[in-house]
RNA sequence: GGCGCUAUCGUCUAGGGGUUAGGACGGGUGGUUCUCAGCCAUCAAACCGGGGUUCGAAUCCCCGUAGCGCUACCA
C-alpha cells in the first residue's frame, strides 16, 4: 500500500514550493491507488493553531489536493498533529537510549560550539568528543550534580558509510563520520524534527518519503534513527528545489520584496494588487504575494491552471505535452521522470496556462467565476437579477480572452455602474475627446442618430456609424475612439459596437450626454 | 572549512555516443482588427570550462568552476 505524506508547519500561508512537493506526493499516491496523508508539524506551539492552519487547508481544498487522513479526516494512524504525539517520541527516545544508539549528554551548548569552532579552524570535520556523555546512571548523577542540563544525542557510527537508494537520484553514499551526534531531545524534554519525523512516518506507515532536496543530507541520520528503532525503511525521493524566479536560489517566503524586483514577478503581483484594490481588500504584502497560493485564489486564477503549472516544475512527460487534466497527470506521473536540477517558478508561464484554461471554459462558466468578484466589489447584488446576469454574460462574451483571471471582470466594472458614476481615464478623455477639435461635434451628431435607432444592436449601431461617417466625410476612427471613451470611460476595450449594444440605447445616450457636458467650458472638467 | 546534490536557449524542459539539439513561455518582425487583447506567419535564442575514453562526446569518466543544501537544543 502506497502511503505518502506532506507535513506543513502552520505558518498562516501556503507556499507555492510546498504545494509542488505536496502535489507530487498526492499524485504519486493517486497513481498507485494509495493514500495521501496531511500531518501538521505544529511542534512550535506559539501561534493560534486554527488561524495559522486554516489558510493552508483552504489552499489545498481550493486546489483539489485532497487528503485521505489528516485534519478533519480521521484515520487509523492519528492524531495528525505532532503536538499530540509526544508520548510516541518519548517512547522512541527511551528505546534508542536503551539500545545504545543514543545517549544522555551534559555538555553545554558553549562547550560543543567551542569544539565545533576548533575543528573548523583546523579545517577538519567536526566530531564531538562525547566528553559529557553519560552512559551510566552514576555518570548522569555526577554531571547533574554539577548543575548541568542534559539532552539526548544520537550515538552516530564513526566508520563506514550510509547507503541508500533515492528514487530520483539513484545510489547515495554518505560517510557516517560526517554526521554529528545530533540532539533528538532537548533539555526541556521536547523532541526535535528528525526524531519526530521518523517516528511519525513509521507509525503512519508511510511507504514513500517524497520531499524537497534540502532533506537529502538529512537522510542518513533519519535512517540511523529508523534502524535503531527497528523500523523498515521507507523509499526516499528527493525533489529538486523550487527556485526563485530567474535564479537557482531556493524560493523563500521571506523575501517578497526581492522577488518584486524581478520584472515578471512584479507584473503579476501588480495585476493581482489592482484586483484586490478594486475589491477594496487591504492585503498584507507578506501574504498577498505570487509565492502564496492565496494570491491566486483571491485574484481568480483557476486551480487547474496552477496545478498544471506546478506539475511541470521538475517533471515532464515528454518533449511536448504540457496540458494535463487531473486524471491525465495522475495516470502519467512517475518519480523516474522527476528532474534533478532546481526549477525556478515562472509566473508568466503560469499566466499562459491560466489563459488557456480560462479560454477553454464556456461563457456561462467564465461568468460564474467572474460573478463573485462583481458582487464583492458591490457592483452586482447577490443573488443577481436575471437582467444583470444577462449583462454579465454579454460582457464576458464580448471581452473574450481579455478576461484571463476571473478578477479581470473588474476591468469592465463600468458596464455595471450608474451612468453618472462612470469614471473616466483622464488621459484617454483628453486624447480622444478634448484634443480633437471635431470630437464634440461628431459625438453630438452621432448621439442623435443613436437616440432614434431601432432596433439597437451591435450590427445596427455599426451600420449607423458607417452611414454617419460617410455623410460627414470623416474616418470611422474619428468617431469610434471618442465614443468608446464616452461609453466606457476608457481608451481601450473590446468591440465598441458590442459595448454599445450591451449598454442599450438609453444608457448610451445618457453617457454621451454626460461626456459632452464635461467637454463644455466649466463642464465638470475639474482635475483634468 | 567539511560533506553532499546539481549544471541544455532569458525561463520550464525533451533528448542522451553519430540529430538541421525538439517543444512551450517570454522576446523580435510582418499581417489582421475601431483601440486593446487575441489570432496567423516568421525570426533570434542553449548543451558551464578543461582534460580523458572513442572513428565520433552535449551525451560516459575525471578535474575544475558556479549555484544550492546539510553541517542547530530550526524545520
Amino acid at each position: 500500500m502506497v502511503r505518502t505524506r506532506f507535513a506543513p508547519s502552520p505558518t498562516g500561508y501556503l507556499h507555492i514550493g510546498g504545494v509542488r512537493t505536496a502535489l507530487f506526493n498526492w499524485l504519486f499516491a493517486r497513481r498507485h491507488g494509495g493514500r495521501f496523508i496531511l500531518r501538521i508539524d505544529d511542534t512550535d506551539q506559539e501561534r493560534n493553531l486554527d488561524e495559522a492552519l486554516e489558510p493552508i487547508l483552504r489552499g489545498f481544498r481550493w486546489l483539489g489536493i485532497d487528503w485521505d487522513e489528516g485534519p478533519g479526516v480521521e484515520g487509523a494512524h492519528g492524531p495528525y498533529f505532532q503536538s499530540r504525539r509526544g508520548n510516541l517520541y518519548q517512547e522512541a527516545v527511551d528505546k534508542l537510549v536503551e539500545a545504545g544508539q543514543a545517549y544522555h549528554d551534559y555538555a553545554t551548548p558553549e562547550e560543543v560550539q567551542a569544539e565545533r569552532e576548533a575543528a573548523q579552524a583546523a579545517k577538519r570535520r567536526f566530531v564531538y568528543s562525547r566528553r559529557c556523555m553519560a552512559d551510566t546512571p552514576e555518570r548522569r548523577r555526577e554531571l547533574e550534580a554539577q548543575g548541568r542540563q542534559g539532552v539526548v544525542r544520537l550515538k552516530m557510527p564513526r566508520d563506514g558509510a550510509c547507503r541508500f537508494t533515492d528514487a530520483i537520484r539513484g545510489e547515495m553514499a554518505f560517510e557516517w563520520a560526517a554526521e554529528q551526534d545530533h540532539v533528538i531531545q532537548r533539555a526541556d524534554g521536547s523532541c526535535l524534527y528528525h526524531l519526530a519525523s521518523v517516528v511519525d512516518d513509521h507509525h503512519m506507515a508511510i511507504s514513500h518519503v517524497i520531499r524537497a532536496e534540502e532533506h537529502l543530507s538529512n537522510t542518513p541520520r533519519q535512517i540511523f534513527i529508523a534502524r535503531g528503532l527497528g523500523y523498515d525503511l521507507p523509499a526516499y525521493a528527493h525533489l529538486p528545489f523550487v527556485a526563485e524566479p530567474g535564479s537557482r536560489t531556493k524560493l523563500s517566503k521571506r523575501k517578497l520584496d526581492k522577488y518584486l524586483k524581478h520584472a515578471d514577478f512584479a507584473r503579476v503581483a501588480e495585476h493581482g494588487r489592482a484586483i484586490a484594490e478594486a475589491l477594496g481588500l487591504s492585503m498584507a504584502p507578506e501574504t498577498f504575494s505570487p509565492v502564496v497560493v492565496d494570491f491566486y485564489q483571491r485574484t481568480g486564477y483557476l486551480p487547474d491552471a496552477l496545478v498544471n503549472a506546478l506539475l511541470l516544475l521538475g517533471w515532464a512527460l515528454d518533449d511536448r505535452t504540457e496540458i494535463f487534466t487531473r486524471q491525465e497527470m495522475i495516470d502519467a506521473f512517475s518519480l523516474e521522470r522527476v528532474s534533478k536540477s532546481p526549477a525556478s517558478f515562472d509566473p508568466r508561464k503560469l499566466w499562459a496556462f491560466q489563459s488557456r484554461y480560462m479560454q477553454a471554459l464556456s461563457v456561462a462558466e467564465r461568468a460564474n467565476h467572474a460573478r463573485p468578484f462583481l458582487e464583492a466589489a458591490g457592483l452586482l447584488p447577490s443573488p443577481a437579477p436575471a437582467e444583470a446576469r444577462r449583462t454579465l454574460e454579454a460582457v464576458v462574451e464580448a471581452a473574450g480572452d481579455r478576461i484571463v483571471v476571473a478578477g479581470d471582470i473588474l476591468e469592465y466594472a463600468g458596464f455595471f455602474m450608474e451612468d453618472a458614476a462612470l469614471p473616466y481615464d483622464e488621459k484617454a478623455f483628453e486624447k480622444r475627446l478634448r484634443r480633437p477639435p471635431e470630437a464634440a461635434d461628431l459625438l453630438a451628431g452621432f448621439r442623435d442618430r443613436l437616440a432614434g435607432l431601432e432596433p439597437f444592436t451591435a450590427a445596427s449601431v455599426e451600420e449607423a456609424l458607417n452611414a454617419f461617417t460617410a455623410e460627414r466625410g470623416v474616418k470611422i476612427g474619428q468617431v469610434i475612439h471618442a465614443l468608446r471613451v464616452a461609453l466606457t470611460g476608457k481608451g481601450v476595450g473590446f468591440g465598441l459596437f458590442e459595448a454599445a449594444a450591451i449598454l442599450g440605447r438609453g444608457r448610451c445616450v445618457s453617457r454621451i450626454d454626460r461626456a459632452l457636458a464635461r467637454l463644455e467650458p466649466g463642464g465638470g472638467s475639474a482635475g483634468a
